[in-house]
Formats: C-alpha cells, sequence, structure tokens
DNA sequence: CAGTAAGTTGACGTTAACGTAAACGTTAAC
DNA sequence: GTTAACGTTTACGTTAACGTCAACTTACTG
C-alpha cells in the first residue's frame, strides 16, 4: 500500500485479480470515484471496499447496476425519512432474492451429492470387478 | 398439458415466465432438443426439467455454458470410466464455488441485517420526536 | 371463408461488461 | 539518456443472451 494509506490501481487489480481496464471501467459508471494526484488516480480504502463488494455482487449473478444498489443500501445518503420506508422495502425484496438463491445453491449442491455418490459407486464396481478374485 | 405429456412452448413459456424466443434459443444453443409433430415443438417432461434445471442456474449467474456444465453432470453419458474422475473433479469444483456463493450471499444478507436495524432506528427515533411529548 | 390465435424460421438490433490496441506522459534505474 | 515499469485517455471490438420485427403456415371458430 503506498504512502498514506492510499493504493494504486495495479495494487488493486493484482490483489483482486482483475485488470486495471476492469477498475476503470468501474469507475467509468460511477461505482467508484477515486481521488487523484495528478492524472494517477488514488484509492482510498473505502474505494477498496466498494470493490470488494462489487466482486462478491457478481460472484452471485448480480449486474452491476445491482451491486450498486445494493451498495447504496449501506449508505447514509438515503438517511432523508421520506425513502426511509422505501429502502426498507428494497431490502426486503433483495433479502427474497438472496433467499431464493441459497435454496437453488442448496438444490444444486443436493444434486452434485447425487451425482458424486453415483460416481464413486461406478468406480467402485469396476475396481471391484477387476479385483475380485471371483472374477 | 396436452394430451400425452407433452407441452407446447407457450404452456412452458407461461409456467417459467420466459418469452418463447428464449425457450428456441436455448434450443438454438443445443440445450434441448424437444420432439417435432410436424413444424411445431413438443416438450417432454424431461424437456421441462432441463428447462427448470437452466433457469435454476441463472438465478445463481451461471452462464448458459455453466448450465449445461452442470446439467451435464447428472446426464448417465459419462458412464466411461475414463472421464469419471474428471467429472468427480468437476463435481468438486462446482461444489467449492456453489459454497464460495453461498458465503457471499450470507455475508450480504449479514449486510442487509445492519442496514435494516439502521433504518429501524431511524424510524423510532423520528416518530418518538413527533410523538414524544416532551417535545 | 375471413379472422385470429399459436406456431414456425430467418435475420438484424441491443445491452452489459469488459478486452484490446494506439498513442502518449512520468518517474526511477542503469 | 534511454529503457522499463506504470500510469493516462480515447476508441473500436467482442461475447452472451436474448428482443424485435417480418413473412409465412397451420388450426380452429364463428
Amino acid at each position: 500500500m503506498s504512502a498514506k494509506g492510499f493504493h494504486t490501481i495495479s495494487e488493486l487489480a493484482k490483489e483482486f485479480d482483475v485488470t486495471t481496464r476492469t477498475i476503470r471501467f468501474y469507475e467509468e459508471k460511477g461505482l467508484i470515484r477515486p481521488l487523484r494526484d495528478g492524472q494517477k488516480r488514488l484509492y482510498t480504502p473505502a474505494d477498496r471496499v466498494r470493490i470488494k463488494l462489487i466482486l462478491r455482487g457478481k460472484r452471485i449473478g448480480l449486474t452491476l447496476a445491482e451491486c450498486v444498489e445494493v451498495i447504496d443500501m449501506y449508505d447514509p445518503d438515503h438517511n432523508n425519512l421520506e425513502q426511509l420506508h422505501s429502502l426498507i422495502g428494497k431490502v426486503a425484496q433483495r433479502r427474497a432474492l438472496l433467499m431464493q438463491q441459497k435454496k437453488d445453491i442448496d438444490d444444486m449442491l443436493a444434486g452434485l451429492d447425487e451425482v458424486q455418490t453415483l460416481c464413486e459407486q461406478a468406480l467402485a464396481r469396476s475396481n471391484g470387478a477387476s479385483r475380485n478374485p471371483l472374477n
């Protein structure tokens, strides 16, 4: 980490295993707003966290727009009471989506268990056939 | 369901809330192979299940290619022992990915909990302020 | 038999999320 | 002083997953 707690773009790219192009692209889309030292971008720890959250969202299939939605929920910007109920509603919706995704994942994991069992049985049979002295 | 256990394309489109274009697209890409009655497509229950699996995969952010990968694991086509170990390996990899996704989801759910709590506290304060006789 | 509802095959359009390449500045090392 | 290593902007290319016509056939229905 460069002095004074800032990160360079390539540091973050390496840490998160993305290209610098990707990080600049997120900025183009307004997902992050790094400081500047002349031309060069300086990333604060907060920027770093935002990138982390973006990538986490992407891993479960969120679009960048959806990532922003979620990240914005953390943001103390929606603090006008008018939109506070709205935010609670969005949280509830997002929670429902996530629960559905968890169920989908659990279903797939169960499927994988079956597949693995079948594989192992098939292997056991073929091993047994070749090693079994009765053959 | 049309007689003899077949489904029409629009039945399935309605059931899964996708367009018929989507279903034909999946066929174009080789994800399903419905029978034909002349021109018209007839979908077996097995086709239906495949579509269901595709959409489940998509909900957790899999690409169509990845959906196929997963579905193919169920398929008793990889039964040659040569590829059986390979399949077991793939199952393990996919399992790892799914576990990571579950963790990501749990993290986000925890985040949502925080956000919701903050919202509710903010609401409670503002409600309290307007109802509190001490004001 | 005209209308309409559901099906078909092209074929081109669109959006998201970057990749890739060109052309250039700046700093540190040898 | 020049050669890397790292950074910058601008801009066009690409892939996936459909959307959106258009132009047509088939099947019932009043």
